[in-house]
RNA sequence: GCCCGGAUGGUGGAAUUGGUAGACACACGGGACUUAAAAUCCCGAGGCCCCGGAAGGGGCCGUGCCGGUUCGAGUCCGGCUCCGGGCACCA
């Protein structure tokens, strides 16, 4: 064996072993408990990047240890295929999307399978295969059946120059991205998937993710929003046909009401409108309101803006008239889409009604010492007719059986949680498959006609409406039904659609009958360990959620849940540079130096160092992974990445460190080569001086560190730590004298230091495992026991504080007494000087670590 | 703006349950080896100050900021500041 770590060639070795021996191939097997661990699938954006690096590390190393802990692993890969990225690529390069998602998987494949990581390879998917999206259009038809799936109006960001729907990302400051236009909200038709008829079960099910991170839980739950109140109708003033159906959360301050307000895009509006006069302020008023986004309509610091309509409505609390409005800060889709409003103990109502010069009640009596706007704390009813006296919870209970009785209104629960809207005016999705036939109406395209394929004819231009709607050959077709000519839908699906239930289809990847095979589903459900990004908190993780509840309601799966455990990493980010003129620039291409500053390559103006971002191409900060791994081998790259910071905290990137990685391994290797012959003809001594007593234990507690880092909270920065620890030991003892009469304690630590590395380095820790002339191989060999006997100490070190300050360290015998202990502190020349003269107050005594001291005065 | 996090040496981080702050590593400085360099190995190190000729010894301060609880706070509580993630069509 050559003296010097070679990763390459190492690398390309044990890959070629796992390949050909197939060694991560998953099979359900009945009689031995199932791991199932899955990352989150990339984007097939081009390259992986160091974000992915450590995503896939981490699950590379709970993949192999639950291996070797007997447990029969599933570890899937695939790729989330279909995207915005895609199509753009088509617009400004004239290249096919399929073309360029095929090239990107096939490039990234072998940028993944260069990591070395255990994946069965035989389950890889691409969503964007008609074999994948032909079950999302399956689904979505189970859901149309069932009412899951729906049309409904709502508003999409349009640019009114090219003409196209926008993604909320392709609008910059209000402006489209391509052209600078204001861009618009333009109401459209869309398909709409019905997760709120989950919002309960998803709601209370998060008490029982036990292994998820409690931040993700709150945001979820925050985000389902559920608040329970009142629905009821105020009578339109002089209208006895129409009515304003509000949601309140307070109606025990219905006494308060003073005025009422519509979201400016309610119907209603357009039938209360008295004359063209006030039509005319309405749509000006819309069109104003339609430049805004939501976020900004319901800012709280920003001054609300509203518009007084003609009509009033009557307060049925009260029975007098109050004023109607439309305003920006009420939003159609949100409850009933109007409100009560109640300046008194409402904030943004006290905003909006001081502007406009609205009367204020109060309905709770504030307490005497309490300043402030509106009021929304506890208290006692006031001004309030029939609740007076009351405190707020009886009040708004006594205020809807009033509702109730009277027929004017019922209690409601109110999700903030809407209806996920799916439909995409894009080329790169799943289409929806659905037939518009001029006699039949929404026809479903039925089960044996799936999938429905993507058309090659397609223009892309960035101009104009959907994609799809450019293909006579898509467009046209004959009705399911009674066969006459129609139209198919031209929307194509999100993509966390495919997101969705893509770790279902892992258990079985290549079924045709079904989207997956019950049987391997319900060997392999729930995935045990889901490891991504922070950044999917809510969205990917809680309509991956539905979608299982709703394919369990189908009958598909038992898993009521789909992930277990869940680990949400931090994100990889490095600090940026530009430059005034020439916006932002590489660090290779600075010019300069570090001392006397860096400097723009093209205009010779100093770099500005900027923020640390989040890894981004257009911020010009990536590191590419590639590079590391050429110029230090895979081992070294995922090494580090685990090493730099506990998973889910955020990665500064600093090359620097990925030196002192490197630098381990080849230290280990050195030492294994170099005394490979000892090792191999080490005997066991029968009596172990106290330094190899010492060494012997720190290999015990090694394992026990490892073990619990790994086990109990994916700490790989102090696991690989106390590895490094237990290296430096093992040299040190090895230095002192000649490795006589010790091997054997030598090789037993680096036995216990390969095998722990395994997870972490798999490559290296494989090739050391056979120079230390093991024979079975690693992959097979079981993770290492440590023994509680092992771990005993004679004597420990106690920390002595006085006035909890430290002033002393003290050795004692791991067996002796609190008095003894104490003792012992007070008899510390150190102590002594400290307590002298003075008397004690108490001694507090923590067992086996530490002695306090407390002196009186 | 709203929801959720985070902040510890020159740097990444450690301190797992309120009990030695700074493990491990990077960068840095000094030394060994070398004709020289690289690589490797050894040593040093939070800041300020004091005693000593030196080796060494000692004190005070210190975990974003202000306050509190406690014998004892990086850790708990209250109030801020700054940074990051999400906000429903980026994935």
């Amino acid at each position: 064996m050559d003296d010097r770590y070679y990763p390459q060639t190492v690398e390309e070795k044990w890959q070629r072993v796992w390949e050909e021996n197939k060694s991560f191939r998953a099979v359900r097997d009945d009689a031995r408990p199932k791991y199932y661990v899955l990352e989150m699938f990339p984007y097939p954006s081009g390259r992986i990047h160091m974000g992915h690096v450590r995503n896939y590390s981490i699950g590379d190393v709970v993949a192999r240890y639950k291996r070797m802990r007997g447990l029969n692993v599933l570890h899937p890969m695939g790729w989330d295929a279909f995207g915005l990225p895609a199509e753009n690529a088509a617009i400004e390069r004239n290249i096919h999307p399929e073309a360029w998602t095929r090239d990107n998987i096939q490039y990234m494949n072998t940028q993944l399978k260069r990591m070395g990581l255990s994946y069965d390879w035989d389950r890889e998917i691409a969503t964007c295969e008609p074999d994948y999206y032909r079950w999302n259009q399956w689904i979505f038809l189970k859901f149309y059946e069932r009412g899951l799936a729906y049309k409904k109006s709502s508003f999409v960001n349009w640019c009114p120059s090219c003409l196209t729907v926008l993604a909320n990302e392709q609008v910059i400051e209000g402006a489209c991205w391509r052209c600078d236009s204001v861009v618009v909200q333009k109401e459209l038709e869309q398909w709409f998937s019905r997760i709120t008829a989950y919002a309960e079960e998803l709601l209370n099910n998060l008490d029982r993710l036990a292994g998820w991170p409690d931040k993700v839980v709150t945001m979820q739950r925050n985000w389902i929003g559920r608040s329970e109140g009142a629905e009821f109708d105020l009578p339109v003033v002089g209208r006895d046909d129409l009515k304003v159906r509000i949601f309140t959360t307070r109606p025990d301050t219905a006494f308060g009401m003073t005025y009422a307000v519509l979201a400016p895009e309610h119907p209603l509006v357009d039938k209360l409108v008295a004359d063209a006069g006030e039509r005319a302020q309405v749509e000006a008023f819309r069109a104003e309101v339609s430049k805004q986004s939501e976020q900004e309509r319901t800012a709280e610091d920003r001054p609300k803006r509203g518009l007084r309509l003609s009509s009033s409505v009557t307060n049925p609390f009260t029975g007098v008239a109050i004023p109607l409005f439309i305003a920006d800060y009420v939003l159609l889709g949100y409850g009933t889409g109007a409100i009560m409003a109640v300046p008194g103990e409402d904030q943004r109502d006290w905003d909006f009604a001081k502007r406009y010069g609205l009367d204020i009640i109060e309905t709770v009596q504030r307490p005497a010492d309490w300043t402030g706007e509106a009021y929304t704390g506890e208290g006692v009813k006031i001004n309030s007719g029939f609740l007076n006296g009351l405190d707020v919870e009886e009040a708004k209970r006594r205020a809807i059986d009033w509702l109730v009785e009277g027929g004017l209104g019922e209690a409601k629960i109110n999700y903030r949680l809407r209806d996920w809207g799916v439909s995409r005016q894009r080329y790169w999705g799943t289409p929806i498959p659905i037939v518009y036939c001029d006699k039949c109406g929404i026809v479903p395209v039925p089960e044996k006609d799936l999938p429905v394929t993507l058309p090659r004819d397609v223009p892309f231009t960035g101009k104009g409406g959907s994609p799809l709607a450019e293909s006579k050959s898509f467009v046209e077709t004959t009705c399911p039904g009674c066969g006459a000519a129609a139209r198919r839908e031209t929307d194509t699906m999100d993509t966390f659609v495919d997101s969705s239930w893509y770790f279902l289809r892992f258990t079985s990847p290549s079924y045709a009958a079904k989207p997956f095979d019950p049987t391997e589903a319900d060997y392999w459900m729930a995935v045990d360990q889901y490891i991504g990004g922070v950044e999917h908190a809510v969205l990917h993780l809680l309509y991956a959620r539905f979608f299982t509840k709703a394919l369990r309601d189908l009958g598909l799966t038992k898993a009521d849940e789909p992930f277990t455990n869940l680990l949400t990493q931090g994100m990889v980010s490095k600090e940026t540079y530009r430059c005034e003129e020439h916006e932002w620039l590489f660090p290779s291409e600075l010019v300069g130096s570090e001392a006397e500053g860096w400097r723009c390559p093209k205009c010779g103006r100093p770099a500005i160092k900027g923020r640390v971002e989040k890894m981004s191409k257009s911020k010009k900060n990536i590191v590419d992974p590639e590079d590391l791994i050429a110029q230090y081998g895979a081992d070294t790259a995922r090494l580090f990445t685990l090493f730099a910071a506990p998973p889910e905290k955020d990665l500064e990137w600093n090359s620097q460190g990925v030196e002192g990685a490197f630098r381990f391994l080849t230290r280990l290797w050195r030492f294994v080569v170099q005394n490979q012959e000892q090792l191999a003809a080490a005997r066991a001594p029968s009596d172990l001086p106290a330094d190899l007593k010492d060494l012997n234990r720190l290999v015990h507690r090694t394992i026990k560190k490892v073990t619990e880092d790994i086990e109990t909270r994916f700490h790989f920065n102090t696991a690989i730590a106390a590895i490094m620890e237990l290296l430096n030991a093992v040299i040190a003892a090895a230095q002192k004298e000649s490795l006589d009469g010790r091997a054997a304690v030598v090789k037993e630590a680096l036995v216990a230091i390969v095998t722990l590395l395994y997870p972490f380095v798999p490559h290296v820790a494989s090739e050391l495992w056979s120079a230390l002339g093991q024979k079975q191989p690693l992959d097979e060999v079981g993770w290492p026991a440590y023994s509680s006997a092992a771990l005993e100490q004679e004597k420990l070190l106690i920390v002595v504080q006085v006035n909890g300050k430290v002033r002393g360290k003290i050795t004692v015998p791991a067996d002796a007494s609190g008095e003894a202990v104490e003792a012992m502190a007070l008899a510390d020349p150190k102590v002594k000087g400290f307590v002298a003269g003075k008397g004690i107050h108490k001694v507090i005594q923590v067992p086996r670590r530490l002695v306090n001291i407390v002196l009186e005065g």
